[in-house]
DNA sequence: CCACATTCCGAAACAGCGTTGCGATATGCT
DNA sequence: AGCATATCGCAACGCTGTTTCGGAATGTGG
């Protein structure tokens, strides 16, 4: 006594998300619909609940996968023996990076932004080893005595503040990574004195 | 020939804002529909569409009141013979509690926390009166020849990355305001240097 | 080899959303 | 007084997320 066996596996879960991702990259949050996502991979829209349960899933699926790819980049940056320099290298090949190459995650994971900003609660492990990441970052930077979770959440804020603006087009064109390193560079050397 | 007067004039305009503001930040975006606005001033829907022409008229008044805030107090801000400091305050006594003070507004006006985006652009011009109050303040300040667009930019930066921090619960209880004097003093010792 | 039990998928239905067309209503001018 | 006119409230439309339900597909017991 078996039953029929799932036709939805693994491999259609990343192929709805990938649409999801796409949707909103492409479209604005507004344009993510259960109905479109699941048009777009060509399946019904009862395999996105059977996947993922509910459209907020699909949301929660995107933070996910948003925190973990910020997570491995972040642990992947090579350590150099100037940690302030690694700090805001890492702000801005890491941070900046996935900001402009991923909106959308950027805006679930990070701004949440989303209908209901407390499914984030659902994401909240995978962004704490992202977090812990940073922090690691922080640590090998001399800030006299300073508190380290408090300036990984200053350092933190200037970045997604930073993704922000550069998001909604706000910094000139071309000058991008020099105003952000001249702004991360600037906090990190205001701590330290 | 005058026909009908109309009967919902700009008190009722007030209400309707009122409501929209206190929907958003009671129960998130998502709570706000034109259904339960135009119900909770007691009038139809229909009134709604008079008076903002479509939900989206209404986010757009939404932003205009918050950017009118906004500018009106930066604006106001008293000047010491401290500009530095000055920048700082206005930091954390306007931006930090206009952020607190009015979730829903900061949300839409600064962050475009809207379905639509693009609808940013309708208040664009009240944004930018603020914009130049921000600016006036930069400006006093002696950054060594920096560009003070540039500066004022990474300034509202990292106002609006410590506020989108506070706002999701993620600063210490009681520490605030600390905090954000921590940070923006550090950015700015760090780009006078 | 077949029929059954089991499981899942897809189409259709439901409530709620933003929005709009239309009949009814309430006013000011002639 | 009666007509012209502008506004309002109701109901409908197409869309949304979600659920229900009938049919289809499979592994297993006879």
């Amino acid at each position: 006594m078996a039953g029929r066996p799932r036709e939805h596996d693994e491999q259609t879960a990343r192929a709805l998300l990938d649409e999801a991702e796409r949707l909103v990259e492409a479209e604005g949050a507004a344009a993510l619909t259960v109905r479109r996502v699941a048009d777009g991979v060509g399946v019904s829209t009862r395999a996105v609940y059977s996947v993922y349960g509910s459209k907020d899933g699909l949301l929660v699926a995107l933070g996910v996968r948003g925190f973990d790819m910020l997570g491995r980049r972040v642990a992947a940056r090579p350590r150099t023996d100037d940690p302030a320099a690694d700090l805001v290298e890492a702000g801005v090949m890491v941070f900046r990076r996935f900001a402009v190459e991923h909106p959308a995650l950027f805006q679930i994971a990070i701004q949440w932004a989303m209908p209901d900003p407390t499914l984030a609660r659902q994401f909240r492990d995978v962004g704490w080893e992202a977090w812990a990441e940073l922090v690691a970052l922080v640590e090998r930077v001399d800030l006299g005595g300073r508190d380290v979770q408090e300036v990984a959440r200053e350092f933190h804020a200037l970045c997604e503040g930073m993704a922000a603006i550069e998001l909604r087009g706000m910094l000139a064109a071309g000058e991008e990574e020099r105003i952000w390193r001249d702004a991360l560079g600037a906090l990190v050397a205001g701590l330290r004195r």
